[in-house]
DNA sequence: GTGCTTGCAAACAGTTTGCAGATAG
DNA sequence: CTATCTGCAAACTGTTTGCAAGCAC
């Protein structure tokens, strides 16, 4: 909110809007999600304004974009840093898992939050050395 | 090969070879390359035999599919089980990781590899305890 | 031969873009 | 006032589907 202020973005009746629903929201929704409840408030609201403020906020670091399956993206505004989610793979149900990264799979957290685990999925983003050295030119 | 056989699949020429880029595959190839290897073969293959294929071998475990971002849906057909990636945020290249979960963030196996680690993701996918009282029904 | 598989094209879903009109500052 | 933002519609991308012709068995 400040921080959008200090970007000199504009706080469009939208934009707050949007963005109580992102605190607020207790799941991770996606985008459509989000335009539906928006447009409760905002009946003619579109789609490519949710989008378009999404990401500003994601380049912003204001929230936390995850693509989940090609066609499944959520947003979490809440946490927007990077954490271990548990998924069910039946309800599609997202549940934060507040644990270090090191911890999070020696059991102690997934047992505590009931999961029965079938599988997971990690991924480590960084510079490869090639993309390091071509960096430093 | 042989697991294609026993689910009375037939063996055209287009799967064979489909499964020949994917076994050498060293990459992790997304369905539009392995399309354009596959053309280099047979100029008349189509992308969605290519899709078909790909679900239908990922159905039988035979393949791992891998979604980055919403559009950057990856292949590995040499180690068809979840494990970790570190993946370049500069040319996308993707490496396995060759190393357990639990050790694989205590920085041993990602500072042999060489990466500048900028970020991470652990997903866990599973049933939540909802779904588990939903399918004893 | 039988019926699974292919290849084309058209359909789809989610996301992005262009632009005229609306509006925050 | 002016530049940013909105909302519509059209464009795009990657993936999926329907169906007639082809080919493995």
């Amino acid at each position: 909110m400040t921080r959008l202020r200090e970007r000199q973005c504009r706080m469009t009746r939208q934009r707050v809007a949007l963005l109580r629903l992102l605190a607020s929201a207790e799941d991770h929704p996606s985008a459509a999600q989000l335009y539906d409840r928006l447009r409760a408030q905002f009946p003619t609201t579109s789609l490519a304004t949710v989008y378009k403020t999404l990401s500003l906020l994601d380049e912003m670091g204001e929230v936390l974009e995850l693509g989940f399956g090609h066609d499944d993206r959520r947003y979490d505004g809440n946490r927007p840093y990077p954490h271990p989610h548990l998924i069910c793979i039946r309800c599609r149900k997202i549940v934060d898992l507040e644990a270090s990264v090191a911890e999070s799979l020696t059991q102690e957290a997934v047992e505590r939050s009931g999961f029965q685990v079938v599988g997971h999925r990690l991924d480590v983003y960084g510079l490869c050395p090639d993309c390091q050295a071509a960096e430093r030119r």
